[in-house]
DNA sequence: ATAATGTCTTTTATCGTGAAAAAACATTTT
DNA sequence: AAAATGTTTTTTCACGATAAAAGACATTAT
């Protein structure tokens, strides 16, 4: 079966979506640049949107012919990338089951079971190993270690010290540096979520991780960085497991990042703390709540 | 070709090694637990030394008959596993050649180049990528970020954050701990190794590693500990690397970790801070010492 | 001359395959 | 009966092959 041609689908979807609002397409090089991929990709796309009557194409005359119909799309399902049904698939197995601590994982299983090929399993292995839920033992099998609470323990742990000291770093950047209008602009998709929490509160998750995301990266390290993806990965997990309460989790988190957002914005190092310190702690407290005591997640 | 013996050459080499001390071997599961294989290997390395006339085996009695010959060994290139092929000849490019930051990787290249399949390149550096010297474009190729300056200055940042945690954790540590063990034979291969410098000093590398993973372990962290890792890795290929003023270097080290074992063996929490911040600052010099301003490592 | 399109080449992503090594099962020995 | 040896099955590791996607080069249009 070779390869799934999900990248061109998936930048198809996205290319019908950006179809009705202008009449008339760019140039294959600005369209590729707007969806991210290659220009023979675009010219698939370009291809099959003339072959189904959505536009006129002649070299670079590009005139939309019709707004697309639900049906022009792919199935939102062929346009996952391979490692993200594996990841997905996983992570089911791993909270959703009864999946012990020191149980061994099974490359070849786990391959015939999502049905696809040993070599992506065992690249998507290797990837999710650095998350620490997962270990290898030389020339034999992976194990377990489990979404366990002293796993979540760790992970807070190393999450308090960064970003501590990613918000120090923040504070004591320079008044022309471009995040504080970053900042700003949180601030303010902070106060519309809050003000519409009742309909909107799932949307706070990807929120959450854009906000703290840009606190780290202030710190310019790259291992403080690239450590917020343990991070987003199990929350992530977390918050589409566990729903309980979520609505008022999130309204209680949405007031946190506020309070935070102005101590960053008073520049006062020592109320930077005390905020932080005080979203982190209750953010752990969600986590650690979700992890009934001494075992793992329980399946519904 | 499939897959390389490297498993069972390996192991033979070392059974050998075990062969010349008692006359006699044990069962074939003992024989695996000792050298870290499976029954089936340790059965092939029965089979051949059998065959070679080094023993006599009938079923549980396995007579030595002679002591082994160099020319029995398998020659050591061939007990290298694939991945530390890959690994070495990779470093070697990164350090000794010109490997400019933002170059990009060709794994169909490297394949070639080192002469293995695409999958083990490809599983090399995904597995590199924790390090934080590459990085991955979507779809696309690699990128060198290169061994510069600002990563040396990045990992000591979280080395030293992670290392006085891990320390200030070490002396909190109960007296019936087996740590104080460990620390007092480390001590003692310390005093060894600092009499015999002159000859010895390239031994410490290796003591240098045990000695900050026994702290590391401390923190009973497995981030902390799994970084350890990146350090260890950068130092192994550093001190291959850098060889100028070696002795010096080491005997100073030395005597700084045997002021810092000193520092813990006290429980003084400011002794050890103390201690482990001048060790941890005097490691850094040295690393940033090989890495020329705003350039990398040149070749000799 | 620049920037697009058209065409061709190279590289990446993924699979099936086969040998090495591990693991499981069956049989024998102490 | 426990622990070894003997035998068979399963899994891991690594390769070459192939379609998707990227990238490079050649050509044409503004």
């Amino acid at each position: 079966m070779s390869k799934s041609n999900n990248v061109y689908k998936d930048a198809f979807n996205r290319c019908l979506r950006l179809l009705d609002e202008s009449k008339g397409l760019p140039s294959e090089p600005e369209l590729g640049a707007l969806l991210g991929v290659s220009r023979t990709t675009v010219r698939s796309i370009l291809a099959r949107m003339e072959e189904t009557g959505l536009i006129d194409w002649n070299k670079r005359n590009k005139t939309v012919l019709r707004a697309p119909r639900p049906g022009d799309f792919f199935p939102e399902e062929e346009t996952d990338s391979l490692a993200e049904i594996i990841e997905r698939s996983f992570m089911r197995r791993l909270l959703a089951g009864g999946a012990e601590a020191g149980m061994q994982i099974n490359e070849l299983e786990l391959a015939r079971e999502i049905g696809v090929g040993t070599t992506s399993v065992r690249e998507f292995l290797i990837r999710f190993s650095r998350f620490g839920l997962i270990e290898k033992r030389r020339n034999s099998h992976w194990v377990l270690k489990g979404f366990t609470r002293a796993f979540a323990l760790e992970l807070t742990e190393i999450r308090e010290i960064f970003e501590l000291r990613s918000a120090a770093a923040f504070v004591a950047l320079p008044q022309e540096s471009a995040v504080w209008a970053d900042l700003d602009r949180l601030e303010e998709e902070h106060r519309q979520l809050a003000d519409e929490i009742a309909t909107r509160f799932n949307e706070f998750s990807e929120l959450d991780e854009r906000f703290h995301r840009l606190i780290h990266r202030a710190s310019h390290n790259r291992f403080i960085v690239d450590f917020y993806d343990v991070i987003a990965m199990i929350f992530h997990y977390h918050y589409q497991w566990n729903k309980a309460q979520e609505r008022q989790r999130n309204e209680v988190a949405i007031q946190e990042h506020l309070a935070y957002i102005g101590a960053l914005k008073s520049r006062d190092p020592s109320k930077v703390d005390v905020a932080c310190r005080k979203h982190l702690k209750s953010a752990r407290q969600t986590l650690l709540s979700s992890i009934p005591e001494g075992r793992q997640a329980q399946p519904a």
